[in-house]
DNA sequence: CTAATAGTGTCTCTTAGACACTATAAA
DNA sequence: TTTATAGTGTCTAAGAGACACTATTAG
């Protein structure tokens, strides 16, 4: 335990909503420490392949989970002596977030878990798991970020739904959809209408061209219910 | 250059206004590459001394500067193989924010220069600093982070005075005391006013016991004027 | 008296939140 | 016909921005 620099691996929070609940990817360790339990997919820089970390948080989710996410960015980095019982070790956290049916064609090895059942993780990846809860929740207050929890196409309602779940409160009908508007990232996809319902049909919608990538981002409150 | 784990660092963007301006405090590299360039003050984690990443930046703040900064946060970590003409490298940025009255005290291998004259800085340094001042600016758009640039005392005008320079526009002065009124951050220091300056005097005042450590946030624009 | 900053109220406009009914399809 | 969701307009209240004059001190 001398080495003179610590090590440095990228842990990676991956979001998605499932049965209206917001679950949390987690694999099952392989080696000790904790092996065999489920943690935060992470991974160590190849310095061959990775030309800087987001470069390398990409290739690492892929290879850990399969998954490809539009939405990845760096989180904070935690670092320090008592976060891994081998030592001093850096972890520089990032969190995705994908739509459901990504999510299912993550690996075998790959579990979700409903962030709230979630109560202890190895390491300190308990903390890592609530730094990007927290933030996606006050992202999704003032930007767009919960369109990256979409597929495709996507109905207004299924688009409410998913901020109502992020957000962690009902939102007002008529103000959610002015200021969906308002922000004119969205565009009908002509024709495309919701069936077999049982109910009346609802027009689709899919993000604008070029408008992905970049947050829209707005002062409002999303017309969210007092408590 | 076959190292598996790279070098990892901090570097701190230490920011104070001098004379009305932005400055960033530089030092003097005493080591290839780059020796005897301006730079953003450094060094590597000490892994007997320091606990945790903010552990380290405190400590590394002080011994590169002689400053201790009551604001100091991580910023983001930038990594990559061609930051560094020695190969691979990680470095945690951080900032910090400083009254001049502390700035005044930094060592003299110390140099302050105006943001605005920082053309070109050693590897990413440059994009370190851009990323700081603008996480500063959005920052002071809804929160009280300047009153952190403020000495124990200070009037009201000298803290509009801060506030303009980070947010590079002029306030209107009512609103700003409205909203500074509504935080409920600042009390009077009873009896203290500004004399000897050829002006009507004005009240000075303190930061709340307790409220500094966090920020009091707000949705104002703090009263900007329009372009 | 002049110069320079401190200090103080009100109006208006924008914006967010609250609210209820009709429309449409499947079973 | 029932059930379930889609879709649509307006009013109101709160908050932010804009604005002009008097007060006080030093020189």
């Amino acid at each position: 335990m001398k080495a003179a620099t610590p090590v440095v691996s990228i842990d990676i929070v991956l979001l998605t909503i499932l049965d209206g609940v917001l679950h949390v990817g987690l694999t099952k360790r392989e080696r000790e420490p904790f092996a065999g339990q489920l943690a935060l997919p992470g991974g160590r820089f190849d310095i061959e392949k990775d030309s800087d970390e987001y470069d390398a948080a990409v290739r690492i989710l892929r290879e850990k989970t399969g998954v490809t996410s539009p939405y990845l960015e760096q989180l904070q980095t935690f670092a320090g002596a008592n976060r891994d019982p081998r030592g001093w070790t850096v972890s520089i956290a990032h969190f995705a977030i994908v739509h459901a049916k990504v999510a299912d064609t993550a690996d075998a090895r790959f579990t979700w878990r409903p962030v709230e059942s979630v109560r202890t993780l190895p390491f300190d990846h308990a903390r890592i798991l609530q730094a990007a809860v927290t933030r996606v929740r006050t992202k999704s207050l003032y930007s767009s970020l919960p369109v990256h929890l979409m597929p495709e196409m996507f109905t207004l309602g299924q688009l409410q739904a998913a901020y109502e779940v992020l957000v962690g409160s009902p939102l007002d009908k008529r103000s959610f959809r002015r200021r969906m508007d308002e922000l004119e990232l969205l565009v009908e996809v002509p024709g495309a209408v919701t069936t077999g319902s049982g109910h009346r049909p609802a027009q689709q919608y899919r993000v604008k061209d070029g408008a992905l990538g970049h947050l829209a981002v707005s002062d409002s409150n999303l017309g969210r219910k007092a408590a």
